[in-house]
DNA sequence: ATATCCTTTTGACAAAAGGCAAAAAATATA
DNA sequence: TATATTTTTTGCCTTTTGTCAAAAGGATAT
């Protein structure tokens, strides 16, 4: 694993920030005091069951999944996360009530972190920054339809396929169980539409 | 159809904003400003496809739907809006990109009406209505994923059975094809799934 | 009231996807 | 390298959902 610097690390996210809204000195000053690496080994939660999300993290290095478990106590996908994306548990984060969701690292992971708390603080002294906050829940909500719309409309081959060409690196990273469950498919199901290439 | 009040409307509005996040006066003087009541006879379209979504629509009276077509020709159902929701294409409306997506009104209705540029002219010289933007993104996202989750993990049976309880009212004013659409089935298979109780 | 239009249900059959278990392949571990 | 472990594929059979077309039911307008 690539050793990470706090410094650098932080350097990345603040240009993606401003890159959305100029930041004042002040806001990327909080930022940095405010965010720490975190880093989690393969197979560890970022998030249990039933806890509350209490933080953001910003993916540095690695590969999450966030899962559903349902009735009979099947998991269910319901993100694939790597480098550059932002993991957290929809629901828990924003409303900070318990979670139906648990994250899981699928690879040894180094993370930015920066909790609720923070992020608040955040929010409140520098308003500029929910800007920032309200472009990129923009960006996540958009993706979230266009998966809702790939469940209703596709069928499983052709999400499949659409997977194939959005996030190619994904197929190589992932276990193809948690790809047919992100696809709403079981693993069998996966197996053969791969074998029909 | 009841008669519907501009300042009335408003005031409704300004209210649901103020309780997330409180607003100055002149914020709340600039919405006034910006908004008006638009309608809508039944099955004229809010959004045609191809067309950029350039405004959202806040549902005072009435009933909308979102769909996108398939290759084929085929309608998708995405979501199904009715009095207090915001009606836009998300995608459309936050990239003002032109819309895969159409809006067609199910029912008359009357709506309150913000155009994007008056949007980006609030959030821009009023940094807390940015407080209230991103709030609001992050409850849609939120339903957004549940849906999504939905599609994922229920059979057709049990996402009819959850739109019951969380949504009754939707089943009596939409036609059952727009509903089976919704949840991402054919409409004969809903008409069985209510035949089996 | 009757004709028209739209919505909903149903029937017969086809296709898609699932369940379960075993086999095969790929990876990790000693 | 051999062994254990995990991941992926496959076979067989069931269940779910889709397709297409026709029938039934409701609402609306003249």
């Amino acid at each position: 694993m690539t050793k990470i610097d706090l410094d650098q690390a932080q350097a990345q996210i603040l240009h993606i920030f401003n890159s959305i809204y100029p930041m004042s000195e002040a806001l990327e000053k909080s930022i940095r005091q405010h965010s720490k690496l975190t880093t989690f080994n393969k197979k560890a939660h970022l998030l249990q069951f039933n806890e509350v999300n209490k933080s953001i993290y910003f993916i540095l290095q690695g590969c999450v999944r966030t899962y559903y478990l349902n009735d009979d106590g099947e998991e269910h996908t319901s993100w694939l996360l790597t480098e550059g994306e932002l993991a957290i548990s929809v629901y828990s984060f924003y409303s900070q009530q318990k979670s139906f969701e648990a994250i899981e690292a699928l690879e040894d992971c180094v993370t930015l972190e920066l909790t609720h708390t923070a992020l608040s603080h955040l929010y409140q002294h520098h308003l500029e920054f929910n800007v920032i906050g309200r472009y990129l829940t923009e960006q996540y909500y958009i993706e979230s339809e266009s998966k809702a719309n790939a469940l209703r409309m596709l069928s499983a081959k052709e999400r499949y396929h659409e997977l194939i060409l959005r996030k190619p690196q994904i197929l190589r990273r992932v276990p193809l169980g948690y790809i047919a469950s992100y696809l709403g498919i079981t693993q069998s199901t996966l197996s053969r539409i791969r074998a029909k290439i």
